[in-house]
Parts: C-alpha cells; sequence; structure tokens
DNA sequence: CAGGAGCTATAGACCACGTCTATGATCAAC
DNA sequence: GTTGATCATAGACGTGGTCTATAGCTCCTG
C-alpha cells in the first residue's frame, strides 16, 4: 500500500506536535516536504487525515484512528534504535561463555570480574563442558566463545591464543624425600601417580610425552576434577598431574611441591574459539580485546 | 539514528523469510538492493544483524533483539493499512449525524436504514438536539453532520439542501365542520391553536407569517413534542401546527385532517450541514450522496 | 482597517540516493 | 567437475524527496 514507511514517521510527527512546521523542524526538514508527505499519505489511502486550520493541524476522526497505530510503531522504532545503541556501548547485552570448570574457577575468573566490572549491564552465562562439548555448543549457537585448551584444529572455528599454562606433577608432604630431587621418569614410575580422567586433553597430552620417551603411563588413581587432584595429593596418596597455575596457592603455602623432571614438560596453550566467518556480538569482540 | 524507516521494512521481511533473495520477490526489488539496505543498517548500528551462509541468512543476537521490536511494529504498520483500506471502502468507521429527533423518527429513518443497510459495519451514532445545539455539535466536531431545517446562515458552515417539508395546520373530529371550507386567517384564530415550544425555528416561522400579514399568533397550547402536537389534535384540543409529511399517516386514516387557508404557506427545506472548508469522513460523504 | 506574523499549499528546480544490471565469490549437492 | 543456489560488490542511471520561493489564508494588534 505505502511503499515508503517514511511518511509515517513525518505523520507521527505532525500528528504529535500539532503542526506541520513543528514537525518539519523535530524531523530536519522544511515545511513544504512535510505537507508534501502528508498529502502523499493522504491520497494513497484516499481519506483525508488532518484538518489544516490557521493555528496548525488536527486530526480528523480517521487520522486519530491512523495514529493510534503509528503511534505504537513508532515508540518500537525508537524503543529498537535505542536498544542497538545499547547494545553497541555494551550498556546491555549477554555473553555466553563455555569452558570447563577448572579454567572458569582457576583462570578466567580475575577476567570475568574485570569484565562484568566494566560492562555491570552484561549478562553473563557461563556453560561448562568438556573441551568437544564446548565445540558443539559453539556449533549449536548455545555460546559466543569457548575457552579451552589448545591445540584445537577444526576449520570452521577461529582460535586465538591467550594464555599459557604449564602442567606438573606435584606431591604433598609424604612424599618431601623428593623436593629436591630431579627425577626421571623411570623414577616417576616408581609412585603412585594421580592423572585427571581419561577423556581430558591434558591427560592425553602426558600420556602422549610418556609413550614418546617409550614409557606407559598408568595411573594409580582417576578423579573426575581437579579439585580432587589436588586433594588427593595434599592427603599424600600420589604424585598428581595437574596445571601449575591452579596449585599456585598451595605450591606458595607449602602444603603441595612441584617434582622436578629431567625431561621439560611442553606448556599448553589455552584459546579462545569462536565461530570462523561468523560475526561477533559486541560484548564477546570486548571480552576478547580485553582477555589478550 | 536512522532516517530511511523503509531500511526496518527490506530487515522485517529478510528475517521473517530467513532469505535475502526472499525478501527481494516479497518486495519487489532486486536482491543486491536487500543486500545494500541490510549493511546500511548493519553499518549504522556498527553491528551485525544476519550470518549469511550459503542456504540464507539468519540472524545474530543483536539482530533477533530487533527483530522483536520491528516485527511488532510493521504488524501495527500492516494493520494500519488495513484499517485505513477498510475505512475507505466502507467497511469500517462511524458516523455521528445530529438532528432534531422528529426528524429522526418521521423523516431520516429511510435514509439511515438504507445506508446502514449498505455499508453495515459502519456504526451509526444519533445525537438528537435543536438547531443551535445541533450546530454546536458540528463546531465542537462531535458530530460529522446535521440534518436541520433552513435557512441557516453561518459562513463556517455549508449547507445542502435534502428535502420540502410543508408545514400546515390540522384538525380532528371536533372540527369537522372546517373540512372542506378555506379559512382565512382571522377566521383561524378564532379557534384554540397549538404549537410547538417558543424556541424551535418551526414556531418561529408561523409566528412571523402571521406578523406579516398584520396578526399576533398567540397558542393555547404548547407542547415540547411533535408526537404531543399530533396527539393533542387527534383529541380535539385545538388546531396544531405540524410537518405535514409528519403526520401522513393521520392524514390518511382520516383521524387528522388539514386545514385548507387562503394564504400560501410557504414550504421549509431540510438541509444537510457540515462544517465549510472541513473534509468529510468517507461514510459522511457517502451519506449525503444517499440522501440527496 | 491595514499590516504583520503565524500557518499550510503550490510550483518548479535540483541532486542525492536507492535501485538496477552485471558480475564475483562462496558453498552445497549431485 | 559442474550446476545451481546463496550473498556481496561495482558502477550507472533516473526518479522522487527535498529544497527555495511564493501565494493564500486566518488571526491578532495597534
Amino acid at each position: 500500500m505505502i511503499n515508503n514507511y517514511e511518511l509515517y514517521k513525518v505523520f507521527y510527527w505532525a500528528a504529535k506536535t500539532g503542526s506541520l512546521t513543528q514537525a518539519a523542524k523535530a524531523l530536519y526538514l522544511t515545511q513544504p516536504s512535510v505537507s508534501h508527505a502528508i498529502k502523499q499519505l493522504e491520497d494513497s489511502f484516499g481519506l483525508t487525515l488532518f484538518y489544516r486550520n490557521s493555528k496548525g493541524v488536527e486530526l480528523t476522526q480517521e487520522g486519530t484512528i491512523l495514529y493510534s497505530y503509528i503511534e505504537q510503531s513508532q515508540i518500537l522504532i525508537t524503543m529498537a534504535e535505542e536498544k542497538m545503541a545499547a547494545l553497541k556501548n555494551l550498556d546491555s547485552g549477554e555473553l555466553r561463555i563455555g569452558g570447563s570448570d577448572s579454567l572458569f574457577k582457576h583462570y578466567l575468573l580475575p577476567y570475568l570480574e574485570d569484565f562484568h566490572k566494566k560492562h555491570p549491564s552484561i549478562k553473563l552465562h557461563l556453560n561448562h563442558g568438556t573441551t568437544p562439548e564446548v565445540i558443539a555448543f559453539l556449533k549449536e549457537g548455545r555460546i559466543d566463545l569457548g575457552v579451552v585448551r589448545m591445540p584445537i584444529v577444526d576449520s570452521q572455528l577461529e582460535v586465538r591464543e591467550s594464555f599459557q599454562l604449564q602442567d606438573c606433577f606435584v606431591a604433598g608432604a609424604q612424599y618431601t624425600e623428593l623436593k629436591n630431587m630431579v627425577l626421571t621418569l623411570d623414577m616417576l614410575m616408581e609412585y603412585p601417580v594421580i592423572l585427571f580422567s581419561r577423556n581430558s586433553r591434558a591427560r592425553m597430552a602426558i600420556t602422549e610425552i610418556f609413550q614418546s620417551y617409550g614409557y606407559t603411563l598408568k595411573p594409580e588413581i582417576e578423579v573426575g576434577s581437579v579439585d580432587l587432584l589436588i586433594e588427593f595429593a595434599r592427603r599424600g596418596l600420589g604424585i598428581s598431574y595437574v596445571t601449575r597455575e591452579f596449585v599456585s596457592k598451595e605450591l606458595e603455602e607449602g602444603s603441595l611441591f612441584e617434582i622436578q623432571l629431567d625431561v621439560p614438560l611442553p606448556p599448553s596453550q589455552v584459546g579462545i574459539m569462536t565461530m570462523r566467518n561468523m560475526p561477533l556480538t559486541s560484548a564477546a569482540r570486548r571480552f576478547i580485546e580485553l582477555a589478550q
């Protein structure tokens, strides 16, 4: 019917201000333009929308009916524009991050706090899961970004290196004799080793390292959380393979110490994953910026 | 913010159909135009609204939020356009008529019925009042048109002559002796005359006529409704001055007869009044068309 | 009553911008 | 590899929305 919705904006302001001249000012147009626009509307409806008098204009019965619809419509558009501006300014919106519980707890927390302080109106949604689960979340569009250990090889994903973590073996008071020694892998395997459950990325990594030296690493105990890994080591149940940064408190206070090995353990990189060629929300872009 | 609301229409269709190509078809545009429009929106918000893939497009988080507003807005506009079309086609709307009760009851009824049959969806509002009241209603915008006796002299009003009425004196069985006589005003004044209340237009008219012949007409009885005027005459309380068309039933059945005078009583014209230079609703225009 | 200050309507010119065609790039399916 | 979708880009075109200038009207004021 009407092939130019701009006319409704003009109509809205004309009706609202009761004056074509005022409407023109509000819209940064000239009065004849507004006059012309209203005429177009009236012609295409075949109805008169305004009474014109020397003081301005007034809605006719039919104009009043039109206004009741258009007013709502214009208000919605205004709200939409305000909302978009808020999203842009990070005054609104949400950020959905996927990652492992331990990464959230031990490492991402300061970044999350920082982000939340800077942009308190953005709702944070944290979804924990294993690396494959996080990748699946990403592909399903359920999270905006995932934080996992590298390497990730998936052509659909774009991975930014964020920070390095160093895994290491730690033990508690029971094994004080090892404190100032440099162990060979041979020696290490004499002790009971505690590892994270089979499907974890860190577990696979260390198993491969041992294999590359010709050893098969078999854990005495397998646990399902980083907290248990730490707790078991503290109680002297064995030597745990953990991320050094996750036990920094225990290392400082001396309840755990790091076993020195004669071979280097390669550091593991944590990466922030996003979908390749998919636009990011403002919030996601901002978070990545802060986390790098 | 956005200085072209057309873009929202394009966005709406793109989001609704999930395809720029489909949106282009729906809007009778080419695909590049739609692509361009969406880009404009995205640029001016500084946000990405759609994920593009080889199957079409999909809303981003931010696009989804925008859509929730714009969808409502567009629906309202569509409803508005449908409503305007209905008003134009007289499939909707209202018609507010002012006039005297007796005109409504005795003369306008067939026109009202006719109009209502032809346009059953138009609500009729009938407001009765004296001629000055009806004029006031018109000027206050409370009615679309008024139906009153001419002449009306008011530069703000436009009056269309509609139909003629003939006032006359009638009497009942008590005065059968006058049935086949032609009376002079002199003779008439020997009888008790029943008139409508002082402020009525018909009353003023007949008083003036008598005065122009040198007589002062003083009624025996004054009543406030046409029905009473008729009833009193039937009961033989006097000779009533009524509009002939309003007593056509009584004249036919013989319960009243018309007094013949030796001077002509000028006919009175009924006019349909509207505000001069004020646009009429479609319904009002249509009614006037039918009533002429 | 003349003159001024509002208001809206009309006429005509101009140029930005929205639309088009043509083509490229990418992806999925066969 | 080829075909047939999709959206993006480039550049040309022309229309329609905006402008200036002016007229017409009503109301108010000295």
